[in-house]
DNA sequence: AGACAATACATCGTCGGCGATGTATTACGA
DNA sequence: TCGTAATACATCGCCGACGATGTATTGTCT
């Protein structure tokens, strides 16, 4: 995930580490913050993989800079993963926040509207949180106030996500023909 | 995240290995699965750690089972992380989820009241995924489609769960006096 | 002059998650 | 009778995340 998003916001500009902390800490530091000491070996996984070089520039007010640039390796391994992302990208809100902060890279609106397509058909499967026997119970079924909200709270995200994927993928269909 | 949805599971009741797998499996599973390598291991860590004790019987239907019993340290624990939840376990959704799902076994409403309180505060902080500068971008400002999409979602989400959250607060507030 | 915050990068040890693989037993259908 | 699925548990090795700690420089406040 940290990868990706790395390979995310290279793909626009190169960055160095610091700034690149500083910008993956703005898109979802505040659920999961970045600790300094995974980013910095996450850029050298990426780097001996060659997907990243780095050139070294004075400091501009502080300690030399290493800027990174995604090479193009880089930039293809970033447009795989974008499409098609594990089950795990697609099944896990954060994952998927990710994914989709980037999806704009890959360039093609049917590559994207597929991509969509997988979150769709994941949101449509029936399940729940909680079941009896195996049948999923909704809010209502459910005595507990803390698990009625995990119910109540899933499926309003549920809904808003089920309507913007349905008219994304629309016009994203719209636009391709 | 794990441990406290194993201990949450068998506060209620003693459980073996497999059925608690396919608890933790109907809870989450289709978000993120739970590796069976997982589950043994981090049954032996709070085994070990004293939180619960294992007594062999012999298997229903094939081989032995190893029925899994919360220690009274277990107990305590699981109230003690229930009460006070990591700074990640009240951000992330996901562990935010498996606290709200346990949070019943916290048998005093102000305790419970409280770690929503933790919650909302974290809800009601400007953040958003997207910056100008400082400033958060709400979803009219953002061009890209898909991004548009992440933060139409989590404001779904947020006031649905801010409703939530206020009203059930209000509900353990009056119940405790 | 000295303290401190911010910038900028790096390593170490530990721990948890996970895929791969292994070992039995029971039940059931081909 | 043979394969396969379900039950039930376990280990190994890799990798990624993270807290703690270290190093160096620049700018700012006191």
């Amino acid at each position: 995930m940290l990868e990706l998003a790395i390979l995310g916001f290279l793909y626009d500009t190169p960055l160095h580490g610091y700034e690149l902390r500083k910008r993956l800490t703005a898109l979802a530091g505040h659920v999961r913050p970045v600790a300094e000491s995974t980013l910095y070996p996450a850029i050298k996984r990426l780097e001996k993989a060659g997907l990243l070089a780095r050139t070294t520039e004075p400091g501009a007010v502080a300690a030399p800079r290493h800027v990174l640039t995604l090479t193009d390796e880089g930039r293809q391994e970033l447009r795989g993963r974008l499409a098609e992302p594990a089950a795990r990208d697609v099944t896990d809100e954060n994952r998927w926040f990710t994914v989709l902060a980037f999806l704009r890279h890959l360039d093609d609106a049917g590559a994207q509207a597929a991509v969509l397509r997988r979150r769709l058909a994941f949101l449509e499967e029936p399940a729940s949180f909680f079941y009896e026997g195996d049948r999923p119970l909704s809010a209502e079924e459910v005595d507990d106030p803390f698990r009625r909200g995990v119910l109540t709270i899933a499926r309003a995200t549920s809904r808003a996500e089920l309507s913007w994927l349905r008219e994304t993928i629309a016009s994203l269909d719209g636009a391709s023909k």
